[in-house]
RNA sequence: GGUGCCGUGCUCGAGUGGUUAGGGAGCGGUCUGCAAAACCGCGAACAUCGGUUCAAUUCCGAUCGGCACCUCCA
């Protein structure tokens, strides 16, 4: 069994050949620090993720490569709108630096509870400005870069390959562009790499550079910083689609112009998740966050397991009714796991487990296709010939792709006055006190738990 | 304006040239003092209009609708 994996590049799906066997090197685009993340955003870290746990069940040793954006960056090239950073730095009376550290905490804090598993390295912009100005530097050299009043830009007339990624010609390109103010730039399509010009003289965040005081173009990061930790020529690049046409497009462009050879093998984007008919836009401040989520009684995993319904290169919309759809399914999953534990019972034919596996394997190396995997697993946890015994066995197997955190799976605990009232109920249903055990029964549904009656005696679970 | 993707039952969401996706919700049943959970069963779909074909939800075209990108953005 092979992995495949869809590439913007070619707009196929092909199957995936390492350029160092056994070895994967993976470039992850980050966040920008300087708000929390939404629920759109971490819908791409979490496809990632899978990614990432395939790659290690196919026996890959990866280097998995994220880079926190914590500089900031104007709204385009043309010097126009605000920078964010800034604009968050005033909101909320900190400095610059202050805002990017909270925020990346923040981040990685909700990656925590998504259980997305840590990169293998997390870099920051702020800290490979050196590697940066060098990148420029040979851009210039080699005549793909040029200086105009301070600043830096990419020459895009230079780079024939530039539409590879977007598959768009240049023309097109060129006839879509909105109104460029900056008439530095040789072409509309060139991008900054550095800023030394811009109508912010009061920059908090900058840097010395041979062309100026300033800061680094946006694009220019992940190139220096990909190269310096995965080498000059990698296996896999992902984001959102949204970096298809220009950040990656740009990235390439500054990337093989730098290097003279190609440099990502496969492009793989995630899919928007769409909200009340529109996209969520951090810049706009329309969005939901993880704790929004929270607020509402659902916990980060019922939001993974929301994800994990719909292919990553579908939009899915969201909406509460679905997101509940998704919780009960989850809390359904954890109920049976969690009796399978208690009682882990023999069934007649464990050794279909086997074939259960090797499909749930098939639908992962088929590019990812967790809906297919869901709709296996479902299959096998109704499967009661396989016996709990091997369907906890498989369900922990399913579960180091799912991430959905099956070895916490526990019964919840009650405090001595919760579980005074279910003895108390217990007497009154031996007395045959029917009413008043109704009662005992309601009150302590109010408390979100769930009563069972069984043949040795009462059980309970919490509801959701 | 340009480019691309998509339109499946009450809902979310896979998939396929002829044969059951799956989850949630709903309904009926078994079980129960009553419940809950579980299990069994049930209903219901492929935007519209043409074309290709023995056969189309699946291929082709048009129309309508939605979304995304072209600008910081997952």
């Amino acid at each position: 069994m092979t992995l495949s994996f869809f590439n913007t590049l070619t707009r196929q799906v092909e199957l995936f050949k390492p350029i160092h066997p056994g070895q994967v090197s993976l470039y992850t685009c980050g966040p920008t620090v300087y708000n929390y993340a939404h629920i759109g955003n971490l819908r791409t870290y979490i496809f990632e993720d899978i990614l990432r746990r395939a790659l290690e069940r196919f026996g890959f040793k990866v280097s998995h490569v994220m880079n926190i954006t914590d500089v900031g960056h104007l709204e385009s090239d043309a010097d126009a709108g605000d920078d964010k950073m800034a604009l968050a730095s005033k909101r909320e009376h900190k400095s610059p630096w202050e805002i990017a550290r909270y925020y990346e905490d923040a981040f990685f804090k909700d990656c925590a509870a998504l259980n997305l598993v840590k990169p293998t390295l997390v870099c920051r912009a702020t800290e490979h400005i050196a590697e940066m100005q060098a990148m420029v530097s040979k851009l210039i050299d080699k005549g793909y870069a040029y200086v105009v009043d301070g600043n830096v830009y990419f020459r895009i007339s230079k780079f024939a390959d530039y539409a590879k990624l977007s598959k768009r010609n240049l023309s097109e390109l060129l006839e879509g562009a909105r109104v460029d103010v900056d008439n530095r730039k040789e072409s509309p399509l060139d991008f900054v790499l550095w800023f030394s010009q811009s109508k912010f003289p009061n920059q908090i965040m900058k840097w010395e550079s041979p062309w100026g005081t300033g800061f680094p173009g946006w694009h220019i990061e992940c190139s220096a910083m990909a190269s310096k930790y995965l080498g000059e020529h990698i296996d896999i690049h992902c984001g959102g689609v949204d970096h298809i046409s220009v950040h990656h497009s740009n990235e390439i462009a500054q990337s093989e112009g730098c290097f003279g050879h190609p440099w990502v093998n496969t492009w793989m984007h995630g899919e928007f998740l769409v909200l009340d008919k529109a996209k969520m836009s951090k810049s706009s401040g329309n969005f939901l966050t993880l704790k929004s989520l929270e607020e509402q009684g659902f916990e980060p995993l019922h939001y993974r397991y929301f994800c994990l319904g719909a292919h990553y290169r579908s939009q899915l919309f969201f909406s509460f009714e679905a997101l509940q759809g998704a919780k009960n399914a989850f809390e359904s999953l954890k109920n049976r796991v969690i009796s399978w534990k208690l009682d882990p019972q023999k069934g007649a034919h464990p050794e279909k487990a086997a074939d259960y596996l090797k499909r749930f394997n098939e639908a992962l190396a088929n590019d990812l296709d967790m809906p297919i995997a869901l709709s296996i697993l479902w299959e096998m946890l109704k499967d009661t010939s396989l016996g709990g015994k091997a369907q906890l066995d498989l369900m922990r197997q399913f579960d180091q792709i799912l991430g959905l955190g099956v070895d916490n799976f526990e019964k919840a605990e009650l405090s001595p006055e919760q579980l005074a009232l279910v003895q108390k109920r217990e007497e009154a249903r031996a007395d045959k006190d029917w009413a008043k055990a109704d009662e005992l029964r309601k009150e302590l549904l109010g408390l979100g738990i769930c009563l069972k009656d069984t043949q040795t005696g009462t059980d309970w679970y919490l509801s959701y």
